[in-house]
DNA sequence: ACCACCCAGTAGACAGTGTCTACGGCGGGG
DNA sequence: CCCCGCCGTAGACACTGTCTACTGGGTGGT
């Protein structure tokens, strides 16, 4: 068995990441995740310091998959960058709707204190991916401002999107249960108006 | 008058407030503001049936202060609508980044599954003032989408701002530790680069 | 005036949590 | 061979949220 073997360090993150899928946050417990594992509350000291230090590994998995996500799609994808970056944005949304217990994990404040060394360099890689397709994507337009602001403003969009429409807001207040209205509506944004008329040929 | 013999829930919710601006989130135990407050740690369930109401109540109090705060600008503000949403937003992330575990607290997922009802229509009320100045600021330019649409994700991108700068990634990747550099870029964005040119009279 | 009643607050119990410490067994190197 | 470091166990400790029994005091009804 894949998971039974060796290391239970590698173990007790599979089974974070399963049991939050399945449950909740809620359920991510210390004690739980161990008595998932099927060893002692007491074993996973031995691996990771503290229980923040444990969540903070089952995030950067998180990370890694949707990085995963990313790359397989960059891959696949047509050669045209707003194409790319309306794909983008529909993986990231879906990411967070689909993973909910993961997103949330993801970007928790507490998570960084100490321990979550690797979870900004995580996100900063994804966030690289972001700004070369901003800068191509916005090649023909001239815009003075530098790509990193406009792809970190863009980002900003795409999860505060996610982040209020998980939270519930958007589904009330605005009536559009389309998170993709939202997303069409951010993209054509940042990226200018001009770039909208490709939106149709997807 | 049965709010004002039984000011402890009053009480309890200002020892919340006062303790989550002092201590973090963490310090939110039920207990600890009962301690603080002066009484058992029982007595909170008179006034409050679990402990989430109890987060829930602090929280409204939060969406209060920030609603009071919006009001008073909105009645001190120059009445050029795009000004207004440019000290808007910046009302808006200095609320986050001054209240920080206020403005967690506002947006947690857990508050409103059952007993969270006003944290919905509290928010509502300032999204409409948002809907109303995105409909002012833009009435020059002509926009295809309705104002609600580009109100909501100019929301997100404030939003997606604070919860990404509060999360430590803005400050690593984009090298700006200057949020007006995105408030500007997002406000630009939404409504229209012609409004760009107004950013400079403030 | 009296008495019952309700109600806010107290005190204790219970299960569950994260962290700390002492202990056991097991395998590899001196 | 022995000894030591590693890894998991078991129990304790101080917390937490929730539930239940209990008490004191004020009010309303008769």
């Amino acid at each position: 068995m894949s998971t039974s073997d060796g290391n239970l360090r590698a173990r007790l993150v599979a089974v974070g990441v399963d049991l939050l899928s399945r449950e909740g946050t809620r359920a991510l417990s210390l004690r739980e995740i161990a008595r998932q594992a099927g060893v002692s509350h007491g074993a996973p000291r031995r691996h990771f310091p503290t229980h923040q230090a444990l969540l903070a590994a089952i995030a950067r998995e998180g990370y890694h998959q949707l990085g995963q996500q990313v790359a397989e799609f960059i891959r696949t994808a047509p050669p045209d960058p707003y194409a790319q970056l309306l794909g983008l944005g529909r993986l990231y949304l879906d990411f967070a709707r689909t993973n909910r217990g993961m997103f949330e994990l993801m970007f928790r404040h507490d998570l960084l204190r100490g321990n979550g060394i690797g979870l900004r360099e995580a996100s900063g890689a994804l966030f690289g991916v972001l700004v070369d397709l901003v800068l191509a994507a916005r090649a023909e337009a001239a815009d003075a401002r530098p790509a990193s602001v406009t792809a970190g403003a863009l980002w900003a969009n795409l999860h505060g999107i996610a982040e209020l429409w998980q939270w519930g807001s958007l589904q009330t207040t605005v009536r559009t249960e389309d998170v993709e209205t939202l997303l069409r509506a951010a993209l054509d944004a940042h990226l200018g108006p001009a770039k909208a008329t490709r939106t149709r040929a997807t």
